[in-house]
DNA sequence: CGAATGCTTTGATCTACATCAACACTCGAC
DNA sequence: GTCGAGTGTTGATGTAGATCAAAGCATTCG
């Protein structure tokens, strides 16, 4: 659970194409897209393409905060530690997604690869003075930044207010609005992390994570082919255990099976 | 507790001076500070200022996010509901501080002034014209930005992680920090909100936080002139409790007296 | 292929904190 | 000065979810 595994190596760096960003699938879904052609040369101009094995440490909490990333293939989790080893996932990183995002001096929290990792880093300096050139860079990163604020917000209400099965739920949801947005179908929903890795993101322990989903199971809401995919089978349920008070119809309509 | 009381007016406007920002006492704290003397004039011309009574509305998740405020004097709360009552504050603003972060078009929370209200209040469309023109203004907002969403995983972490003790310790510690930055002395705190704003800001039970407070005034740790003004004594000891596993000294200490 | 190692599930028990219930204090209104 | 409403404290009890414990299952690897 506690992850110590500093990078063994330095991450690999891929050999560079002249210009990567041109062909770059994610680019429409991620912050490059605020880009002209003509432009993207520049911002190709400081990337370097790198990957990451599973559970290889991108960077840690404290660390200076010198690169800037976007993720072009897998998933990453982002956490925080306390000096006993317990942990908080402050969020996970797929496809698509920006990562790093805090113009200061360090990191405020640490990132790891959940799975083999395809990524594309920036220096930060660099990017900073890009930033400069291109205001439409920087509006469009202060709109990521909004868009952050606004999912810890609701990570908060989830983490202070919501009972075990509705953070199950409403995180299960959130997992498929992603992969709606990444343009995959809603329904099945790879399950990258461990169950301790969901655990630590919703507040809960592994065997809550666990027994919830058992729950959810019986209840035929959703399916498992396996413990890492779900697929959803009743979205209105879970919408309705997600969002709204502790509802006694369920704990009725448990019994039916 | 579920604050249904809208404005029953509208904010108060007070009567305009020319150029407001010179003398404005928050500004060097607030992101007003990123302006020179020239280009204060132009966020003054698009600045109202306004005031509001406690338990006022400033405004309300999901409105449409037409203004953005910087608090002159006074604190809010900022919180989200769950359709059946359940509240979680998403944080408290004092003065100096941003409100209304949220570049977007609907606002993702609820704000109401805890207390007397000073704020100055921008249009959005205007603010975001001079922010094309002032890239330092952008910048400065994009550091807020990146603040807030530190601050936010921080947060997680208390809400996801830690125990009532620790919660209470690093709300009191983060309470004399703001303070300190805005220029006041650290260890005597205005709380400006109620046990029951504190518990669903921590997302804790009233009862809890009001027990907790009552142990760490048994342990010498904080003393409280009244419930509303808490001095810290120890600032050791209490930032023991809020970074630490549960310590058991304090638990042995406890009996001395 | 079979042992080993790490995940996941399930069951039994425990506990930190919530909830329920009084009571105490404060402060403004009259 | 006293009434009353709001806010805070304290005590008794309940419970959701943690922790402890032990099997299932998979996947890897020699």
């Amino acid at each position: 659970m506690s992850p110590d595994n500093r990078p063994s190596r330095p991450l690999e760096l891929a050999p560079q194409i002249p210009n990567p960003c041109q062909a770059c699938a994610v680019r429409v879904h991620s912050v490059c897209g605020a880009l002209e052609p003509a432009e993207l040369n520049r911002l190709a101009a400081i990337t370097t393409q790198t990957e990451a094995e599973p559970r290889e440490t991108i960077f840690i909490e404290g660390d200076p905060a010198d690169h800037l990333f976007v993720v072009t293939g897998g998933g990453v989790r982002m956490y925080k530690l306390l000096p006993d080893g317990r942990r908080q996932i402050t969020g996970f990183i797929f496809t698509g997604d920006f990562l790093g995002l805090a113009l200061y001096d360090n990191y405020a929290y640490s990132a790891e690869a959940m799975t083999k990792l395809q990524l594309c880093r920036f220096p930060r300096r660099k990017l900073e003075k890009l930033l400069d050139e291109f205001p439409k860079l920087e509006r469009r990163l202060l709109k990521t930044a909004s868009n952050e604020l606004a999912a810890a917000q609701d990570q908060m209400l989830l983490l202070g207010r919501k009972t075990a099965r509705e953070r199950i739920a409403t995180f299960l949801l959130s997992l498929s609005e992603r992969a709606i947005r990444r343009g995959e179908r809603g329904d099945v929903i790879a399950l990258p992390m461990s169950r301790g890795d969901i655990g630590d993101y919703l507040g809960l322990a592994i065997e809550t994570v666990s027994r919830t989903f058992t729950r959810f199971k019986k209840l035929g809401v959703v399916y498992f082919s396996s413990p890492r995919e779900a697929k959803i089978l009743d979205r209105e349920t879970l919408q309705d255990i997600a969002g709204m008070a502790e509802d006694m119809s369920l704990t009725a309509t448990a019994a039916f099976r």
